[in-house]
DNA sequence: TAGTGGTCTAGACCACTTT
DNA sequence: AAGTGGTCTAGACCACTAA
């Protein structure tokens, strides 16, 4: 391991950052294996190594690699190590996650075209999907989705009125314009959990136009609901993706008690 | 507190069981609120208050909230507390489930016709996903996969041969055979996580022959790798859905740190 | 036998919210 | 002022693996 110690050595863990300690150290473990230092299989230090090479407590190297483990970028084996996982974790609905760092995560340039803004009366589906009263209205957003320039999706979003007052079309028409940057920035809003149902759909002339797609293509529509802390509702969306150049992936984990011969 | 104190009191913590106590303890407050002792939005015991109670340490008490956290069970406020998520998490992939577990779930009675078990030597994309030698075998399993008898997916499963060692089709034939059930009751493997990757594609003769589907119909492939604990992939698997009768649904949490306004 | 991750203890100080 | 989760320390023993 003296290796990866070695590049680790040269860097160090700033004590007064806001950043936790732990968050600093799987930044710094992460950079490395995605500037290709530690390759995939690769051994990381073990932790009593990192905890002596940086002066912390094991529990504060195990938070760092929770934290790389939670992300997928390594895996464990008891009594063997700690290793850079295989390959390149497909990125998308790992965790819940805007189009804009999906395509930042990816290396890819975010943009997109504001189709409509209008504050709408729901239909009854998308009002219940939000818990809204008959008379409560939405902002409905319809966003071309853009990655390097290239159409990617159609997103249509349907936002309670009532929760984001005065969002106007000029939050969403800046550069790299996030809606749930929007909500956790600008509104404070705590976002939680995301609901998607998935299902393939036929390009129609709509879609063929403005995704640039050939006539009775086959497109990836999902459609759900995002929640708050507290299950508030956010967010009811429609997306249509372009299924030849976004990749949609997903991950589960195995809950406790899932098991068919557990209590 | 009182309330939730007083109804974990009556449990107990054996510290001789093989299962670890923070294990024990997730499953106790896991099973309060399956029941509907507790109820969604209502506040748990502090951190301190279930140290106190079970008479173990703090990180042990995090090391358990932090396994409801990641099975969505809970959420935390900071400042505030830790509180019971919404009780009505549809199922679907919001947890890694099998085929069986999941149409029991729905009230469907599911079913299958195994159509291929050998053993073969797999594609170097497969071996490579299972982190396979050259020279490693793996069982290659094909299912129709039917719900009240009617077609549903078609499921290809590559399982790497020295973790299933004498795996029989007879396994596989049995009523209400789940692979996931095999692993976890037959080999005592622990099922951790699953990558998946969903696209669409149009049915070709093979599928529009088994699913009973319209020749050129749009159907789902969802793709990918099941894990053990510890990252040792167990399964590469390739589903294709009928997706007129078949709904596929995605949940995913908020990550800490992944929003945007922090690096 | 030395090294690994898995688990656990018994403290501590912090920023923040609520009372 | 009291309580919360967030972070961190400095140890410990375990089962298991590999040399």
């Amino acid at each position: 391991m003296v290796d990866a110690l070695t590049k680790l050595g040269k860097s160090h863990l700033d004590r007064r950052s806001f950043k936790p300690i732990y968050f600093q150290l799987s930044e710094l473990i992460q950079n490395l294996i995605e500037d290709g230092e530690l390759s995939p299989g690769a051994q990381l230090p073990s932790e009593r190594e990192l905890m002596g090479q940086f002066d912390i407590s094991r529990n504060t190297v195990r938070l760092a690699m929770d934290y790389l483990l939670k992300a997928g970028l390594v895996y464990r084996l008891p009594t063997k190590g700690t290793f850079v996982a295989s390959g390149k974790m497909p990125y998308g609905l790992y965790g819940l996650s805007s189009f804009t760092e999906d395509m930042t995560h990816l290396g890819r340039k975010p943009g997109g075209r504001l189709l409509d803004f209008s504050v709408i009366t729901p239909a009854p589906r998308i009002a219940q999907a939000l818990r809204l009263s008959n008379f409560q209205q939405v902002f409905k957003i319809e966003r071309l989705r853009l990655a390097d320039d290239e159409p990617m999706a159609l997103n249509t979003s349907y936002i309670p009125e009532h929760l984001c007052p005065n969002l106007s079309p000029a939050d969403l028409e800046a550069k790299n314009a996030s809606l749930y940057a929007i909500f956790e920035k600008k509104y404070g809003l705590m976002l939680w959990r995301s609901e998607r149902v998935v299902e393939p759909v036929i390009a129609r002339d709509y879609e063929v136009e403005l995704l640039e797609v050939s006539p009775r293509s086959s497109l990836l529509l999902v459609e759900g609901t995002t929640y708050l802390v507290e299950d508030q509702p956010i967010e009811y969306v429609k997306v249509i993706y372009r299924s030849d150049r976004f990749q949609f992936s997903i991950h589960a984990l195995r809950r406790p008690n899932q098991r068919t011969d557990e209590s």
